[in-house]
DNA sequence: TATTGTCAATTTTTCAAAAATATTTATCTT
DNA sequence: AAGATAAATATTTTTGAAAAATTGACAATA
């Protein structure tokens, strides 16, 4: 089963949907580590919450793939094999595609306006956060996902929204990763202007050309790095 | 949030699972009618287990927008505006076409062998179950999945076929409305036949066309019959 | 009459402990 | 020492009930 990001409602009203978003963006942030074995009980007193609430989140992420379950074995952070990983990409390079051209066809002044201000965000937030280039700015991977949702925000369709933005989270984790390990073997940033130039021009094969190469090029860096390695439930610390 | 099925194991280990699968069973098969308000009580006292594992089922069933919640207001069955039902059949015109295409280019014999099976299936399986046409067959519905599956199962990729199953369960509440609407409108069985058989012969463009008059013709009489309307979480029964 | 405020009843949300299952450690046999 | 068996421990799963929030009814006020 896969899930769909849940709308981000910043301050939702439940605790229950409070630990399962901070579960999720410590997933996502890393701090919770790709393979990383979930206890309840540890995760319960982190949190400081009941075990329930933190069941009730774990199997919610589990639906997101996000997170890795086994009936009576516990979880653990989802780790793809590159099998899976490529697979990704390649949905992604379809899904995404697919909305662009939509977006292309249908997006107007408003969309324009959205795309060059997102891209004027993501420009002008610097990727590491450190002068060493060892941790990864948080406040880019944001500006990086309102992008790339702003490049298909004219698609027209609140569904392939969705999964668009469902996909672009399950392999955050790995993007996040080729960040780190890459540094600056490509020029992510020049990508992306051109990325927004062709949509803008509403050149759609170019536009497409240029997001199949974007994905797969990320791809390719964590193959590269070799990240890839399956996690069983068992062994996980 | 959007979620894809989870795998159908058949006999589930965990209660909490069980729970789920008989519920989400029940809702796709209108046993719980659209729109219906979902008392945590009542449901726990009919499925005989506690709260929370209702909870949990309907949490996950709603990430599956198959339910329809608010923070301290409940579930219900989720009813889609005609718009949600309009934009769900494109989708899912795009995202099957997609597999579909893939699956004609890829698919080798097994392919073949378990499509005609498939379809074999399907044809030899009556709609309905009593002579006055006004119960639907179980049977039917699931060999109509099945079929639905085998045409796209040489895609080549696990994310899609999953990806395609939800949006097909997540239309199955209606298309089941529509069964029961129409009779003898239009004869699916030969739509069925004629789409099986431009697979087959490889005809790409033939079978995704098939396939979007299949599925827009289905949302067509849903429209028609007014089945749509919006439901709020408060006015639910 | 319309609006507001309070109280009771219902429902959802959360917890903490009991039951079931898996895992580890220790013991015994070959 | 190696492998199997059994006790002990740790972890997950499920429950039942307390706490928090919402709804609806009814009365009081403007």
């Amino acid at each position: 089963m896969y899930t769909f990001r849940m709308a981000k409602i910043g301050t939702a009203k439940t605790l229950a949907s409070n630990i399962y978003q901070r579960i999720r963006s410590d997933i996502l942030c890393g701090r919770l580590a790709v393979g990383q074995r979930l206890k309840l009980a540890n995760m319960a007193a982190d949190y400081g919450v009941s075990l329930n609430l933190v069941r009730e989140a774990l199997t919610l992420l589990a639906s997101e793939k996000l997170v890795k379950t086994q009936p009576q074995q516990g979880f653990a952070v989802t780790s793809m094999t590159s099998a899976e990983l490529n697979d990704l990409t390649q949905v992604r390079i379809a899904i995404e595609s697919l909305a662009l051209a939509k977006s292309i066809e249908l997006g107007g002044l408003e969309w324009e306006a959205e795309l060059l201000s997102a891209h004027h965000r993501l420009a002008n937030t610097p990727v590491k956060i450190d002068p060493q280039g060892l941790i990864l700015n948080e406040a880019y991977v944001e500006a990086h996902s309102v992008f790339h949702a702003a490049l298909i925000g004219a698609c027209g369709s609140a569904l392939l929204m969705e999964m668009r933005q469902s996909l672009h989270d399950a392999s955050e984790l790995y993007r996040r990763l080729a960040y780190l390990k890459q540094r600056g073997v490509k020029d992510t940033g020049k990508e992306h202007k051109k990325l927004m130039e062709a949509a803008l021009s509403r050149n759609v094969v170019s536009a497409t050309a240029m997001l199949t190469k974007h994905f797969e090029d990320t791809t390719r860096i964590c193959m590269e790095v070799g990240l890839t390695e399956p996690v069983d439930l068992q062994e996980a610390a």
